[in-house]
DNA sequence: AGCACGCCGACT
DNA sequence: GTCGGCGTGCTC
């Protein structure tokens, strides 16, 4: 055997727990090929984009069976060594295959081989004339005079990838304006914002200026940071003014949101700060837009980016900080294929980059706030709420035995009707759109259910239909009982565009607005919305989720959860704690400047020590105590889980799998086996489903046992009738 | 995940 | 006699 072969083993995007082996290209010399640069290989019939993983003397596969590399696509790894191994960590600790954990952490353009260049970015200055003309001359050209008014304001020549941020459309006005000379366009080179400008920045009060030097004071290391502030205490100075000091040193910032509908904002915060060059990621934009930020990032063009979930593997070329907003929300934990908790990975990525990582929340989970007893994150606490804005007073209203009229009891009503004559504005929060969430026949007692899921088809009247809420199929709405066709159909319980029809009835001559996903599906109603809302134009804003994070409505005084009992007892212990964070969030979108907000929850159960304890104590209080109940019935944080899904369209097959596993599996111990049993929905899309949770004291424990799992469900023949996914640190029990 | 190979039913 | 169903196995 010849000592001196050099074999390449490169991960693959397949679901495949194991490298490939491939011999070097003939042109290259395979030392100059370091591990994590993008490859060309001929794989099965056609080609893939791999990673290279590592170089080594000898094969395991026959060499008759070693095809070569294709091509080499990067000069040197597009990821730094600490990133290799923040990946390698999350494989293993996720169970995932390396393939795809490398392919989840570039962007799309670059995981089909696209060559890692940077397009040099237009920029957009105003000539002379440009500069000097009154833009009411462009009166009879709304664009140009727009995009001239917007060019008039800026200092510095304008990157394209702005003007797309702040004006639609603009590119056929800006060729107008360079054929009128008053526009013209510049390379890259021109644009040197490298120097810094800040922009005046607000006066912390003394906890922000506490939370901000904690912050401040680690900056050169590891540290993880839990900003825990009420809505409206201003967390956001805090990430600004500790931003500040990263950029000061010349380091870039990472930050983390939750969802796309926040970057927005936050950009045009930052914008306004930092005079930087500051990029978003999300998936609204196109591959190439993405491409051009990671890389831009990457080269260390951009001092901050804003993303979502998936910008969390950005690489930096001067990493200084990490934040991570909302913490608590569970949209940062990805829920198909590698389903990774971009919180954990991102506390991580922290420690082996050495930069601090700061999470910030009003509702921290229970997870953060047990790792703060425990020691390991530090906790900075904002009590107050900045300036003098008074906290919202939150009541239960017991609904028990109350005349109701679509969901809204009389003395509900009647503290509507006060709050309007105020000329305030009021907030009902249902977490359910549609008309209602049943159909059934008053004569049989038939249900409209969903053919392929275990669930009841919910009523939506606007679009005379019926449709199931977990896989989308749609039926007409009936207008008699199918079954004894004499009936006569009710709809049951509460929906958005139910109460939305009762509030019309109720409060003749006053203006409702409905924003759920039924009526914001168009690009830019919901902006539009706000804007409304937040213009006075609306008297009573109803909707769902979408209204419970981060948008603020500054003359909203009266904030309503029409139905707080349905998460009250669920089976996923999960639960009360999203209900608890569901309801301090919404809480906080009342009561922001001068004008003290209540809340008011109207429910069945107003003695429920969920609710007592959080409207009586506030969440701090109820976190500790759904600790100490999860300490007691020994679920995590004081547990680790392990959830192993199994879906199937034969109903057979799921039982079959789990066990062919279990007669596979060496009993242990030390893991506890819950399961299998049926999934809480059954059956979803036509495919029955079921699950086995694993559970044990410790995290080595379990991570031993899933070593030993993965290669048995591997093995498994019936692998290949069935869907199943492994999910480390479940937050969605379903 | 793709994709080919391979063994049993209704058709030019 | 063939086209094609999806069960099974492999991809360096």
């Amino acid at each position: 055997m010849r000592s001196h072969l050099y074999i390449l083993k490169v991960a693959i995007p397949v679901p495949v727990y194991r490298l490939f082996d491939y011999l070097p290209p003939l042109d290259l010399d395979p030392k100059t090929l370091k591990p994590g640069i993008r490859l060309t290989v001929p794989f099965g019939k056609g080609q893939k984009t791999a990673f290279l993983i590592g170089i080594d003397s000898n094969s395991e596969v026959l060499s008759a069976k070693l095809k070569r590399i294709e091509a080499v696509l990067d000069e040197r790894p597009l990821l730094s060594d600490r990133d290799l191994s923040l990946l390698h960590w999350a494989a293993r600790y996720y169970h995932h295959p390396l393939g795809e954990v490398f392919s989840a952490a570039f962007p799309v353009a670059l995981r089909q081989g696209k060559p890692a260049t940077i397009k040099a970015e237009k920029f957009y200055v105003l000539t002379e004339k440009g500069r000097l003309l009154n833009p009411e001359q462009l009166r009879r050209a709304p664009k140009q005079q727009q995009l001239l008014y917007q060019l008039q304001t800026e200092r510095d020549a304008v990157p394209a990838s702005r003007l797309n941020a702040i004006l639609e459309n603009w590119r056929p006005a800006a060729k107008a304006l360079q054929d009128k000379q008053l526009l013209r366009l510049e390379g890259a080179a021109a644009n040197a914002t490298t120097h810094l400008t800040f922009n005046s920045q607000l006066h912390p009060n003394p906890l922000q200026q506490e939370a901000i030097e904690q912050v401040v004071c680690a900056l050169s290391r590891f540290e993880v940071f839990l900003l825990e502030g009420v809505t409206g205490s201003g967390k956001t100075e805090v990430y600004m003014q500790v931003i500040r000091s990263v950029l000061e040193r010349g380091l870039q910032v990472l930050v983390l949101l939750p969802e796309i509908t926040l970057t927005p904002q936050l950009e045009q915060r930052f914008r306004q700060r930092f005079a930087v060059p500051i990029t978003v990621s999300h998936s609204k934009l196109t591959d190439i837009q993405r491409q051009q930020a990671w890389l831009g990032m990457q080269r260390g063009d951009y001092a901050i980016m804003l993303g979502t979930r998936s910008a969390l593997f950005t690489p930096l070329a001067r990493p200084g900080l990490i934040i991570l907003d909302e913490e608590h929300d569970a949209s940062f934990k990805q829920q198909e294929g590698f389903r990774f908790s971009a919180r954990d990975v991102a506390v991580v990525r922290g420690k082996l980059l050495n930069v601090p990582v700061l999470l910030g929340t009003a509702t921290p989970s229970l997870e953060s706030v047990y790792n703060v007893e425990q020691g390991r994150y530090r906790l900075l606490h904002l009590t107050e709420r900045a300036g003098n804005a008074a906290p919202p007073k939150m009541l239960l209203l017991d609904i028990r035995n109350k005349r109701m009229q679509e969901g809204l009891s009389e003395s509900l009503i009647a503290e509507m009707h006060k709050t309007l004559a105020k000329n305030e504005q009021v907030l009902l929060f249902l977490n359910r759109r549609g008309f209602a969430p049943t159909l059934i026949c008053h004569g049989c007692g038939w249900v409209a259910r969903c053919r392929r899921c275990e669930a009841n088809m919910v009523v939506h009247y606007d679009e005379s239909l019926l449709r199931c809420h977990h896989c989308g199929s749609e039926q007409r709405l009936l207008p008699q009982c199918p079954e004894c066709e004499t009936g006569q159909l009710t709809p049951l319980g509460l929906g958005t565009e139910r109460v939305e029809k009762a509030l019309a009835q109720l409060f003749p001559g006053r203006s409702v607005i409905r924003l759920d996903r039924d009526t914001t599906q168009r690009k830019g109603v919901l902006e539009d919305a706000l804007d409304r809302i937040n213009r006075g134009e609306v008297d009573i804003v109803l909707g769902t989720q979408m209204l419970a994070k981060g948008h603020h409505f500054p003359n909203v005084t009266l904030v309503v959860m029409l139905e707080v009992d349905s998460g009250l007892f669920s089976i996923d212990f999960h639960a009360s704690e999203k209900l608890a964070q569901m309801i301090v969030q919404v809480s906080g979108r009342a009561g922001r400047a001068e004008k003290p907000g209540r809340v008011i929850l109207q429910t069945r159960k107003p003695d429920h020590p969920l609710l007592t304890t959080l409207i009586k104590e506030g969440y701090g209080r109820f976190a500790r105590s759904a600790l100490a109940e999860r300490r007691l019935a020994e679920l995590p944080p004081y547990s680790f889980q392990a959830l192993l899904r199994v879906e199937a369209t034969d109903s057979a097959a799921p039982l079959q799998f789990f066990e062919q596993l279990m007669q596979a599996v060496e009993p242990n111990r030390t893991v506890r086996m819950l399961g299998p049993v049926p999934a809480p929905m059954s059956r979803r899309a036509g495919r029955y489903r079921y699950q086995l949770l694993l559970q044990s004291a410790t995290r080595p424990e379990l991570h031993r046992f899933l070593d030993k799992l993965m290669p048995l469900i591997a093995g498994l023949k019936l692998t290949r009738k069935v869907r199943w996914s492994l999910d480390v640190d479940p937050v969605d029990l379903y």
